[in-house]
DNA sequence: CGGACATTTGACAAGCTTCAAGAGAAGTGG
DNA sequence: CCACTTCTCTTGAAGCTTGTCAAATGTCCG
């Protein structure tokens, strides 16, 4: 089996020919707040694969906007245990929890090579002040983000290892497919069963045997780095899961 | 042993008179905001203990401050079971990932009898347009909410029995002493066996067997409807907690 | 007193983790 | 180009944590 070698990511372009929001997945925004937008963005930035882009003790109150790849927040206990809170796609706001919440902290990794866009920290709060609608969008956001916390708070919580693999298939998938990331059935899929097990709370090899027997029984393939979902039916049905109407997305 | 009788909940009196902001907890507000506040508090409500605050399955955009007693937000699998995804105190918004986030659901349940402000369901617009430093507040409210799921999730996701019970009780106790509801060591703790079981992913069954034998360990004691930290130090280093510094938190 | 509910305990089963080790694929350097 | 290392995936076996079932005790309330 070849596996196609890693496409190097682009740098973002100006905002107004951003290709997120040609997706039709993010709400449309007026000519003055797009302006701002442009200004407020600082520089754009390129991170290797498994880069730390925001150290868990050390939080350094940056702000982006992932524009590429893939990345997830996390957490750790003294002793090394992992848990992975949720995936960042594209589109996704990163540093909101840290700059306000007091303490509780988490780092951001990389998993794929990524591109961001970077945010002036000290210009958040002209943002509130200046175009509050704005404002609005990144509450809207940050709540956006704690519901999908909930869901994997429920996940770990309430399922069982099948029942929860089903869950973060689907998830991830539904989530890629919105942003036009799907192409005949299948994704990229670029995380390994370490990042699966730690995002579920499960060990590595009880991952590893509960995707096998998922894959025996014909729900899904992973393979040269694609997801292929290929019952969605049963694997909706196992998971317990429920999409919402897809609905648009305030973009940063 | 004899239960104190619940004591009857008080109806919140006049912003510029509430008993929360003399804690010391929360953010002070000016007298212009402070104004502004009180006129987008809609009404006040009590509710009795057990109460479904907002359901699940049909949310209804209200929006409140919980001004006295407990309640807990929670999500629900379609066989019936629950994961109580964090506690709502004196202090905390309601219904905020509600207004905003997309289809991902949740309901409120009152644990004790409850009293609410309640805000204007259209009038957050408003809030963000007229007082950009409130919208400010309420994304900081956001954040520190989605701060509080984070750490529930990594209990759950990869701490075992014992350290969950011992985190939980060292979160809540901290917490509510920071509200200034701890007293002689103590504090209310109203809720039972079952709801500590769907906080932390745990059977009923080895919920009480944990608590148990936390206690025999000597280190925490539950009666009379109080909870009695008999040795934090034991469970801050079993729960690998720790505990930022207090800050102070915004206030609606 | 009788009924509803929360707590407690024991026995057993099952799910998941840990330990150990092998196979496959990719990267490195001589 | 090949030996060597590293990383990921895979599998089996054994043991421990946690869940399920069942039933007793205790407490509150009408």
């Amino acid at each position: 089996m070849r596996i196609p070698q890693p496409i190097a990511v682009a740098s973002p372009p100006p905002c107004a020919a951003c290709r997120l929001r040609k997706t039709g997945a993010f709400t449309a925004v007026a000519g003055e707040e797009l302006a701002f937008i442009e200004s407020f963005r600082r520089n754009t930035l390129m991170r290797p694969a498994g880069s730390v882009l925001i150290h868990e003790q050390k939080p350094n109150g940056k702000l982006f906007t992932l524009y590429e790849g893939w990345a997830f927040r996390y957490k750790t206990l003294s002793d090394g245990r992992r848990q992975i809170l949720n995936f960042l796609l594209p589109g996704d706001l990163i540093g909101l929890q840290q700059k306000f919440s007091d303490g509780a902290m988490h780092g951001i990794e990389a998993v794929t090579d990524v591109s961001l866009c970077v945010f002036s920290h000290e210009g958040l709060w002209e943002l509130f002040r200046r175009f509050p609608s704005l404002g609005y969008d990144i509450t809207w956001l940050a709540a956006r983000e704690e519901g999908l916390v909930d869901e994997n708070l429920l996940t770990t919580g309430r399922r069982n290892a099948a029942e929860r693999v089903a869950m973060l298939l689907m998830h991830l998938y539904r989530r890629l497919e919105r942003l036009r990331l799907a192409h005949e059935g299948s994704v990229a899929f670029p995380i390994n069963q370490q990042h699966i097990a730690d995002t579920l709370g499960l060990s590595l090899v009880h991952t590893n045997k509960t995707l096998r027997r998922l894959h025996q029984m014909g729900l899904h393939d992973i393979s040269n780095g694609r997801l292929r979902l290929l019952n969605t039916r049963a694997l909706e049905r196992l998971a317990d899961y429920y999409d919402a109407p897809p609905r648009k997305v305030p973009l940063l």
